[in-house]
Parts: structure tokens; C-alpha cells; sequence
RNA sequence: GCCCUCAUCGUCUAGAGGACUAGGACAUCGGCCUUUCAAGCCGAAAACAGGGAUUCGAAUUCCCUUGGGGGCACCA
């Protein structure tokens, strides 16, 4: 068993792309068959300048190996599509030879202008055949003129094409609803069409799971198979991902690259495992799913048939929860890069792997990505906190009862050893009574004066972290705030 | 316009004729827990697009309608 996912150079894969692969690599390695990675490179002028790096980039970040293609080689390459031209032409030729197939010297612009015409009279847009019965001597008249022709496939006037596809069922075609579509284009590079009959053959591809776009173009790919005498694989055409929009993911819906998760700081796991849900399930309530499950699990009878759309919600929900499942060891290595780059430029570089290893418990359960972690612990690390004085006055707490309560908890502060969580808490507990306030009072004043917000993770474990030094530092700085006319 | 395809809560989905008072999850809204925020726990609200047909019985089968999506390039 052998599939491929075939991705055409022109940026870094989206998300949809994405999953096309997974189902591909689940399907390759439930079913212990081999997962082929092909650059399908052969339009010169959409080729983007290292977008292939890109594609593996992203295969590599969610862990989808592939076992022959770009980088690891393999028995049946080249595995770029612009490196196998002399095998398409070849073919392209015998085709027309056999009949199958005709030279056409239709220009551009006549194309053009018949679509525009087609279309002005509502007929459905596609070529006219007139190249389809030429003359050898009209044909020797347009050599002698020097025009490039394409080569384009005969499609039989008459009779139907049908096909099976493995998540949809019997699929038929009226063969007079298809045009003849161009198999080499005037450079001498095939099309997607062409090519991708060709290389699926000679890879010996058993199955073909791409997008549900190519739907449509299956029964021109079939009727290539039979004029070339060779088997077509299985096919199955996979729902494809929708925008919130209900329309087909593209750039203008915002974060729809792969890697942008990356950089957002979503982890793989969860991408992995998000993803496989969007479209194909387990059973009527797994939600978490590791990925050797899911390679376990796998198989093309539980895909979805209707298109799905991205749900970032659910996303970030799940991401929360891989993130809670990290041991802190991996949590720190994990966030490094994001503290690096996401904390306040003041903040001295690098950053203390120690020390982000103790606050990482403390933001573990309220991060939902990594991107977010910056934010979450800066207080931790800038040197002045900066915050609206009003903070410290909660819920209408005098100047006065503020400055005692800081005062006293200063004082105090100062005499304990050691500086632990319990300790603090063994503390403050007492003296919130004996002030006579409320703990959520009097533990709100210190988170303020403390962490310069109303909204932080637990006041006595952040308090250690930070240390006696510091927090008696932010105490008396915020006894000034007070003093300070504002 | 033509061809193909899909159709269960707002979203992702379970459901392959009776086990459906249609299940789970995200999001939403309550409540509990609690020093805040989270997390966690409990609960609520929320769907079979419509119409026919088959059947003792239909979310499940068939047909039509409607709606959505995809395709119709010398792009993939």
C-alpha cells in the first residue's frame, strides 16, 4: 500500500493542505504502507523560492516522516515533478500518436475570448475542439508558422466515466459535460492532469486521498488511466476545510498557514490531534487522542463526507489541554523561545531556564498557548511594574486601611524565613484577620502591589518565586503610590 | 450557466430502520470550589433543512425542493 501527498510549491502548506497530509500519513502507517512525499513543481510561474523547505518544515513540526520524497530519497524518484519532464513529453507524444491526444494552436487570447463568450451566453466555459480535427495540413501550416502547440487530450464524445470513490461511493460523469483538456503546456511542462496519472502510476500509488476539489477532475484522470492502459488507483476524496465563512480556506481568512500555529504557539500534539477530528472521528465522544491512537485507530470508513469548518475555539481549547498535560521540564524548554522573543524588551537576555522553570507551574493551567506565556508572566521579569494606582484601592478600600495593611504586611514579611509558599501563607492568613479584613481584600491589595494586576496566578506561590527582596521592594513601592497624590 | 457533491445543536461530531426523551466536545449561560484569574466539578439552553414515498416503525432507505460547497485555466 502506498499514497502520497503532493503539495505544489507556492508558499507554506494551510491547514487544509495539512490535513490532507495526515490522513495520508495515518492512512500510510495504520495500514504499514509507505508515505510518499512528491513537490508537484511543473508551474514555472506560481514556483515560489523556497517553498519546498517550507512544505517539509511543516511536515517535520507535526512529525508526518515520509518514507521516500525530497531529502530522504527513494526507489522511484525524482521526486520533483521539474526533474521528471523527460518522462511526461514522451508520454504526451505516444498519446497523440495512439489518438488518444492532438496538438492544439489555439492562442491565449482566443481562449480567452471564447470562455468570455461562453459565459456572456451562459454556455459552459471549455474548449471548442477546434484543433480537435485538424488537417495535416492545416497542422503543417501552423508548425511552419512556428507555434508552440499544447497537447490536449481527446475526451470521447459520447458514453460515461464512472468511478469509485472510497468515501463517496459510485460517482458518474457524463462525458460530454468534460472537455479536452490540455495535458502539455507549450513550455513542455505537463499539467497537473497529466503529470500527476503518470507519477501516480509509476510510484505504484494504491490510493489516492486528496482534497474533495479534485473531485471533479477524477473522471478526466480516469479516462488518461484507460488511454494509457494502466489501473488507477483507489480514490478518495477528502471534505475539505471550510473558512468561518462557509468558503474554502484561503488567505483572507486570516491564520490559515500551518506554521502560523507554530509561531502562535500551538503544539504539534494538539495540531495533530485537532485536526484529525476535523473530519474523520473515533467514536461518539473521544476528544484527546494521542497520535499512536490515531494511527491505531485510523481508517478511511470514519471520514466525514461533509466539508468542516476550522473551529479556532476548539483549538485553543484543545492546545490548553496539551499544555497542561507537559511535564514542567518540557513546558520550560517549550516556552524559552516564546519568553525570548515575547517579553518586554528591558527584560535582560538570556532568560534564566531556572527561573522559568519555577513560574511555569504557576501558568501552566492558564496558558492556552505558548504564545501567550509572555504575557502572562512579565511581572515576573520587568524591573518597574507599571500599574494604575487606583489598583491597589480595590473595591473602595480607604488610603488609609491600604497603607496600614502594607505596612504591617511589609514588616512581617521582612522576619520570615524561609520564604516559601506555606510559609507566606502560614503569614498572611493571620494578619489578614488580625488588620480585620477580608482575605480577598487584603490578598488583592498584595497581588497589586505585588504583580501590578487584579488577575494573576496564586499570590503566596508567586509571592516566593519572586522572592522576598523583590516583593518587599513592590511593597514599598506601592506604600509610595499611595502617599503620592493621584 | 453547466457538472459534481454535501445536508444532525452556533461550531466539530456520534448515529449505518426500532436501544433516540437524538449522545459527546468546543463556545455560551448558570452554580459550586476559591485570595483574583484560570483549571476542575455540576447543571442549563441548543440540532435531525422542507415535502413526499417505502415501512408496523425513518435522523437513518428512495425521490423532489431548498440551501451550502467544489469544479468548469497552457494553476495545482
Amino acid at each position: 500500500m502506498r499514497v502520497r501527498y503532493a503539495p505544489s510549491p507556492t508558499g507554506y502548506p494551510h491547514v487544509g493542505n495539512i490535513r490532507t497530509a495526515l490522513f495520508n500519513w495515518l492512512f500510510a502507517r495504520h495500514c504499514g504502507g509507505s508515505f510518499i512525499l512528491r513537490i508537484e513543481d511543473t508551474d514555472v510561474a506560481r514556483r515560489v523560492e523556497g517553498a519546498t523547505e517550507d512544505i517539509l518544515d511543516s511536515l517535520r513540526w507535526l512529525g508526518l516522516d515520509w518514507d521516500e520524497g525530497p531529502a530522504v530519497g527513494g526507489n522511484y524518484g525524482p521526486y520533483f515533478q521539474s526533474q521528471r519532464a523527460k518522462v511526461y513529453r514522451p508520454i504526451g507524444q505516444h498519446l497523440v500518436r495512439e489518438g488518444y491526444a492532438y496538438p492544439c494552436y489555439c492562442t491565449p487570447e482566443r481562449l480567452a475570448q471564447m470562455r468570455a463568450e461562453q459565459v456572456r451566453s451562459k454556455q459552459p466555459p471549455g474548449y471548442d475542439r477546434r484543433c480537435r480535427n485538424l488537417s495535416s495540413k492545416e497542422r503543417a501550416q501552423f508548425e511552419a508558422e512556428g507555434i508552440p502547440p499544447v497537447i490536449r487530450f481527446k475526451i470521447p464524445i459520447e458514453g460515461q466515466t464512472r468511478f469509485y470513490d472510497l468515501i463517496r461511493g459510485e460517482i458518474v460523469f457524463d462525458n460530454k459535460t468534460l472537455d479536452d483538456f490540455v495535458l502539455l503546456k507549450s513550455d513542455g511542462y505537463p499539467t497537473y492532469h497529466l503529470a500527476s496519472v503518470i507519477d501516480d502510476h509509476l510510484m505504484q500509488i494504491t490510493h489516492v486521498l486528496r482534497a474533495d476539489e479534485w473531485l471533479a477532475s477524477t473522471p478526466r484522470h480516469i479516462l488518461l488511466y484507460h488511454a494509457l492502459g494502466w489501473e488507477p488507483p483507489q480514490f478518495a476524496h477528502l471534505p475539505i476545510i471550510l473558512g468561518p465563512d462557509r468558503a474554502k480556506l484561503s488567505k483572507r481568512h486570516g491564520t490559515t498557514s500551518l506554521i502560523e500555529y507554530r509561531e502562535r504557539g500551538y503544539l504539534p500534539e494538539a495540531m495533530v490531534n485537532f485536526l484529525a477530528l476535523l473530519g474523520w472521528s473515533l467514536d461518539d465522544k473521544t476528544e484527546i487522542i494521542s497520535r499512536e491512537e490515531l494511527i491505531h485507530h485510523f481508517s478511511l470508513e470514519r471520514l466525514s463526507k461533509t466539508a468542516a469548518i476550522f473551529n479556532i475555539d476548539k483549538l485553543s481549547w484543545m492546545n490548553g489541554v496539551y499544555i497542561r498535560q507537559l511535564d514542567i521540564d518540557d513546558l520550560t524548554q517549550r516556552a524559552i523561545s516564546f519568553l525570548e522573543k515575547g517579553l518586554p524588551c528591558q527584560v535582560d537576555r538570556p532568560i534564566s531556564q531556572d527561573y522559568v522553570h519555577q513560574i511555569m507551574p504557576l501558568i501552566q493551567e492558564r496558558a492556552k498557548s505558548l504564545g501567550e506565556i509572555p504575557q502572562l508572566v512579565d511581572f515576573f521579569f520587568v524591573n518597574e511594574l507599571d500599574y494604575n494606582t487606583h489598583l491597589l484601592l480595590g473595591k473602595g478600600m480607604s488610603r488609609e486601611t491600604a497603607t496600614r495593611a502594607l505596612a504591617a504586611a511589609q514588616e512581617r514579611l521582612g522576619m520570615l524565613d524561609p520564604f516559601d509558599p506555606a510559609s507566606v501563607e502560614a503569614l498572611l492568613r493571620p494578619l489578614s484577620q488580625e488588620l480585620g479584613l477580608k482575605t480577598g481584600e487584603f490578598f488583592g491589595l498584595l497581588r497589586v502591589a505585588t504583580t501590578g494586576r487584579t488577575a494573576a496566578p496564586p499570590l503566596f506561590h508567586t509571592m516566593a518565586v519572586l522572592g522576598k527582596e523583590r516583593c518587599q521592594k513592590r511593597i514599598k513601592i506601592a506604600l509610595a503610590k499611595l502617599h503620592s497624590n493621584f
